[in-house]
RNA sequence: UCCUAAGUAGCUCAGCUGGUUAGAGCAUCUGACUGUUAAUCAGAGGGUCCCUGGUUCGAGCCCAGGCUUGGGAGCCA
């Protein structure tokens, strides 16, 4: 018989029809209901069985994380707590789990415990509904950028570039290491290796997407990208996706308008179309504020972080007067911070940063127009000779989410500026035809998938929303 | 990398001032019960007290070093 999805038959009113169901088993209680889940939803269904009329060396095998099928006809609920069950027609195991090995227990594990065990959390109710999110997010990016006719760019994973400055790069080679081929001087002799030169995993499309963008005049990269900083922070991996979208034509306005939008849309998404997930992850973090005290409990529930960051525009002000606001603010003047607000020209602390955000605007904060002397070699330059067209999307709790700016097209400019951080001229002149040939005003931003979906779940730790995270000193499964 | 807290049963944790045979709840197993919702009741099994070394008559507890994890900082998305 054909095997009918969990999720269709909760929504179903198809009463004393027989249906089939296979999943996997999350409880058993009392000899005769079994609660059975295969994923399609995050609600399970639960089929009764008769203990009496079926036989109990097959009972004994229906355990927590049993792969079982079910045929039977789909009943109006005789218990509270659901509305519809299947009575047991036909009973099946289809994969035993031993239940004294199987780690997952009826009951509540720690976020920690379950990283431990990544391979199998994807059975837990919550970690179905963060992947489901994700899934729905990472949907909802594209499709964003569909309907808007950007091009969908693959760049590349290796690159030989180590211009980025984004941060330290884990090195792609197939030299033995304990037979390193050596130059005369003594460095390695890359060009014995796979590709003549020395080559890392990407730390962003970036560069490749301008290259595009001067033809197709929109698109965005989604993919992986590696940094191997020496992060061990809530909010740091060294494989994470990034969407990195490049648009000719377009100001820093531009810029921070497309950016604020798809960051609502993305919102708006998921709280569309997965309520149930949503639902859960909400109650979930409920009950575990109630177990704080209550001065560190948040004002708002998940949901209603998620519609206030929709029903609000994003605050928008330049560096020069978030300082001004700093250096104004209580805990600067009460000597509050860690470190205090002084200068115009260094750059904000976390502290700092989530002063603006949590306390003082309560809202998204867009900050533009930094330092040049704190930013990258590739943001442009404004008129008054010190600030670049910079801007970084700074969430509640999470942090900056996005950063991003309007690039520098002047190819004089950039030229001075890469002299100035002695980035190579030569190696870059690729980049630099961009600049050559039909120059034109371009802006672009890097949106931390990740992050994206710990502001949307709730999850407070970024390794609880990838499904296999890559840490320092942590790469299993 | 720095600061800080922790590591005891499958999980979550308790373990007094260093003192005999290391405990609880849940899970698991056995039995009872049978419309349950983290079922209930009775009983049983289950330990490299993170690792290495030291102090001591005696170390889960004190000291040193290491490993791992949580939280914070830096770097950033």
């Amino acid at each position: 018989m054909k095997r009918t999805k969990i999720k269709d038959l909760l929504n179903s009113t198809d009463f004393g029809g027989e249906v089939t169901v296979k999943g996997w088993v999350k409880t058993f209680r009392n000899n005769q209901f079994i609660a059975i889940n295969d994923g399609s939803s995050i609600n399970n269904i639960q089929a009764v069985v008769d203990f009496t009329s079926t036989d109990e060396s097959l009972l004994k095998r229906v355990t927590t994380g049993a792969a079982i099928s079910i045929t039977g006809q789909l009943v109006e609920s005789l218990g509270k707590g659901q509305r519809v069950e299947i009575k047991v027609k036909d009973l099946s195991i289809i994969g035993d789990s031993d239940a004294e090995k199987f780690p997952l227990q009826p009951k509540k594990h720690s976020l920690e415990f379950l990283r431990e065990i990544a391979h199998l959390r994807f059975r837990t109710n919550t970690f179905n509904a963060v992947f489901k999110i994700r899934h729905a997010l990472a949907f909802a990016v594209h499709k964003f950028f569909n309907d808007k006719g950007f091009l969908y760019l693959h760049t590349p994973i290796i690159t030989a570039s180590d211009a980025e400055g984004a941060g330290e790069m884990f090195r792609v080679s197939t030299i033995d290491p304990n037979n390193i081929p050596r130059n005369d001087d003594g460095s390695v002799n890359y060009k014995e290796d796979f590709f003549g030169k020395a080559t890392n995993l990407t730390v962003s499309g970036q560069l490749e997407g301008e290259l595009a963008a001067m033809a197709f005049s929109d698109i965005y990269t989604f993919g992986p990208t590696f940094r191997a900083e020496n992060s061990n922070t809530t909010r740091h991996l060294a494989e994470f996706w990034m969407i990195e979208p490049e648009m000719a034509f377009y100001e820093l306005q531009d810029n921070m308008d497309l950016a604020e939008e798809l960051l609502k849309y993305l919102v708006k998404y998921a709280i569309d179309n997965c309520s149930d997930e949503l639902e859960f992850l909400n109650s979930r973090l409920l009950e575990e504020e109630k177990q704080k005290p209550q001065n560190e409990r948040s004002e708002f529930d998940l949901l209603a972080k998620l519609k206030f960051c929709l029903d609000n525009d994003f605050e928008r002000i330049t560096y020069t007067e978030a300082i001004e606001i700093l250096k104004a603010s209580k805990p600067n003047q009460k000597k509050q911070f860690k470190y205090l607000v002084e200068e115009w020209g260094t750059d904000l602390q976390s502290e700092h940063e989530r002063f603006l955000v949590e306390k003082h605007f309560k809202k998204p904060v867009i900050l533009t127009d930094y330092p040049a002397a704190i930013k990258s070699f590739y943001m442009r330059l404004n008129e008054d000779g010190k600030t670049v067209r910079a801007m970084d999307i700074l969430f509640p709790g999470i942090g900056e989410i996005i950063g991003g700016s309007q690039r520098e097209e002047r190819l004089d400019h950039l030229e001075a500026r890469m002299k100035n951080l002695h980035i190579p001229i030569e190696d870059m002149s690729w980049y630099l035809d961009t600049r050559r040939y039909g120059s034109v005003p371009h802006s672009g931003f890097g949106l931390g998938f990740e992050r994206l979906v710990l502001f949307v779940t709730g999850m407070t730790n970024i390794r609880d929303v990838i499904p296999f995270p890559r840490t320092p000193k942590n790469a299993d499964f």
